[in-house]
DNA sequence: TATGAATGAGATTTCATTCAT
DNA sequence: CATGAATGAAATCTCATTCAT
């Protein structure tokens, strides 16, 4: 029932926007009571989080299994890995990360995002520690979170505002720009 | 008294947040009746779209300044100075910065921040295809985005997210990123 | 309670007059909360819509039952059963004619209500056309326009202006009036 | 001045209906400050009376004027030419008078109506009276209220709804209607 | 006299949430 | 557990009217 619900949500939010998600119209679409609802959810901030957290989590997934598969290949072809792998996570339903970039009152669910940004950024961290000599980087926190920061709002801003770059194009120029900044 | 009414509502969406902005609160800030308000913005939206375009023509403003002062430098020094403009400008009022990027309903100012990041790209990509041999650069239009999506958006994410590092190291990395970037 | 609604809202229609009808006032009325009013109805209009349709239907039932009743008497007297009946049904609640014919924005009902005068219009236009020699109409259809509507805007009028004439006169007079007209 | 104020509140009824009649919007369709608006009239429903007055005067001036003319003519010929005159002046500006009997609130411009009408009424009360035997008429002030009743309701119903009777047809019908009534 | 900016009460409508069944 | 009718606070917006200039 929870996932009828989640998924009730999703589709509200995709197919009509934040502006439509009420809870009744998120029941509705369930098939279900409005108070039945709240039988399962605290209240409406608590299933929206519920729906963003599901996404990220499975955009998380997606990208750490894709990274799994490459692990141990040479540094660009990884960097490209993992961007094409973020790129397609986040295509797979552009009306949903719309909707979650441009609508949501995120406020809420910024912290659980932040927490995960930093997970990333403290993995980046330590493949840079661990380098010594193979970049010129001295600030391996300050790098990663650079890194991390630019390659996740350039791979979101690639998909919604589709500017004429060819996909493949994108992602040689993203690959240059992170290699370019760990070359020595 | 536009005047007074964009201070008052700027006040509250950095005091209170959106949530709190209704046209009778943004009213009394300003210590004038709600009705007065609807003399001169058509309904609420046209408030908010007057405040967030007065904020972002300042940062526009500051911007443009600071790079007219530093026109002819160096490289890596012109960017540096870019990015501390740019950053400067977003940590003037980073309360409201916080309110535009995360609880405001962005979907109707998309269009017009989308139009000044092309005009800014189209410049960028003037300069970049000008300048044949000094750096590596093939396809200047992709890169142009790239460069300026990614100092857009860690600048943002700085301010916002205050990670842990200096702001000086901070301008160091984001020009690292860039030069290294175009370098040959 | 779609039933409460109406009865609030006839009852406010009919004290208060159409400047008080209001959707918290009714909604107050009824005993129910004014957002009770909008599971029912779409909008203020569709209950003004719901009490005049309701009002009138009313009306339609009782002059036509009188009317069964009467079937096959003789000209005059049928006439005159009817005026009496339908002067009956508006004096049943004056005080609502009134609203419905002096405050009420009847554009809307406008429409429905032509309807209704048609079709009795078009009955009675069978009737004069079937009836050849007894009378010395030529124009049945511009006949029977002429006697609904007179005999129509008279009884509301008596109900409205209580002119200085006894009920069984003004009755005889309607009587010989449409008599007179017809007659050969 | 309140000739201009009167033309433009006229002008704003007929052209946008009574919900856009506004003080605001009538001061400025006459080019003059709302301010000044209240200089020549108490307020809104004073604008609104003065308008029906003028208009309803007008009328009352031209059915006046028609019979004049007439005086002493033989009785259809002259229920004939009143009905003519009134159709006339009534349909001298229809969108007003559809404004006037379906928009307006006229609880208030009743009265006023009403003791015209009376006028109307008592004068041919009068005639009726002075011309025993030529009518089988026995309650002079009955019949002429019946009278002026059914030929100001039917006048303003045939211009506004626009029944399919030529204009022609629809006189010799109401003549017929009177004279059928009188007639011994 | 004319102005017109300012007023502010109040109307319609929405929707997150509850609770008796 | 599920229901769904009922709630009622609150938000946006209008417009007749005023009054200092």
């Amino acid at each position: 029932m929870v996932e009828r619900l989640l998924d009730a949500g999703r589709e509200v939010l995709q197919r009509d926007g934040y502006d439509s998600f009420t809870t009744n119209r998120v029941a509705e679409e369930a098939g279900v009571s409005p108070g039945s609802l709240y039988q399962y959810f605290a209240n409406k901030a608590a299933i929206v989080a519920a729906i963003i957290e599901q996404w990220s989590d499975d955009i998380d997934d997606k990208v750490a299994a894709a990274l799994a598969d490459r692990l141990g290949e040479e540094g660009p072809a990884m960097v490209r890995a993992t961007a094409d792998a973020l790129l397609a996570a986040l295509e797979e339903s552009p009306a949903l990360l719309r909707v979650v970039m441009e609508e949501l009152p995120h406020r809420q669910h910024r912290p659980r995002h932040a927490a995960l940004e930093r997970r990333v950024t403290d993995l980046m961290t330590a493949y840079l520690a661990v380098r010594p000599g193979t970049t010129r980087i001295t600030r391996p926190a300050a790098s990663a979170w650079v890194l991390v920061m630019a390659l996740e709002n350039l791979a979101v801003r690639y998909v919604l505002d589709q500017p004429p770059i060819a996909r493949e194009d994108f992602l040689d120029e993203v690959t240059d720009l992170c290699v370019g900044y760990l070359q020595p």
